[in-house]
DNA sequence: GACGTTATTCTACAACCGTAGTAGTATTTT
DNA sequence: AAAATACTACTACGGTTGTAGAATAACGTC
């Protein structure tokens, strides 16, 4: 059985999951492969398949141990466990509301052309969306 | 001397950091109080101690012990470790694209129509800024 | 100035994470 | 089937965090 929160990971493991995530799949080699490639740290077979294991005792990874080497494949989408970090980290930080968060992304750095329509299109859709169910109390005054 | 990055706290340092922001300075036994009185989970006079120490070792916190009990206070203000940890956030989770994370929240929860407009304004501001420093000739002397 | 109270320091420990070696098991090659 | 190779399981260890007891030091009071 699981043991911990999803969302409870160390970073390293998050950057394993996140090589499970792109290929589906992989089995330890690939993964240590794929985390060399990228990183400056270079680290151990044995490391990659402690952390892999771990991660399978929580639940987060699934393991076929059809034949060897060993599949594992996560057992949670980047979707799902995105949510719950962005819901945590808005909880922990923001006291929960998300609007302080965003204003403060938005506020914060320059954003291109293109990242404001989009932002406007996601209140605009909002807003209609609001206009659509909100007809009784919609008026105030 | 410090030994870490500012933005390395677990979650509760984190907490008895926000008490110390929030009443700007305070002993020992006041972080416990306020801890212990807004907290289900109850600790130990020595555990906030220990916490409290091994925060001023990482440089987060300074303590005045001009007198007993000692006086502790954040070395950090809240803006700047709010800054960094969500930077870091952002830079974890999403490849460092305040825009997604942004739309991400906007898209995600209903927001309400303060929230709507507070957001508005913000891509407004972004917009004339924009403008500004856009225009030919907008350069300074 | 001895006594009780309050505060601090030191020490300890378990869980978790990053890290990896060693030993044993399975697979492939010859 | 023996040897070589690849893979896994088990064990371990240092650092960090949450947790707190024991020992000690400081302080107020009588």
């Amino acid at each position: 059985m699981p043991t911990k929160k999803i969302s409870d990971l160390g970073p390293l493991e998050h950057s394993l999951l996140d090589i499970l995530w792109q290929r589906k799949q992989a089995t330890a080699g690939e993964v240590l492969a794929a985390y060399n490639d990228a990183a400056d740290k270079l680290l151990a077979y044995t490391t990659v398949i402690t952390l892999l294991t771990r991660m399978v005792d929580k639940g987060i990874l699934r393991v076929d141990k059809g034949r060897q080497p060993f599949n594992f494949t996560p057992s949670v989408t980047r979707e799902q466990l995105l949510r719950q970090r962005v819901r945590d980290f808005v909880s922990t930080f923001f006291d929960g509301q998300n609007v302080d968060l965003a204003l403060r992304l938005v506020e914060d750095e320059p954003l291109t052309e293109e990242a404001i329509q989009q932002l406007e299109a996601a209140l605009q859709k909002h807003k209609s969306g609001r206009k659509q169910r909100g007809r009784k109390g919609a008026r105030k005054g």
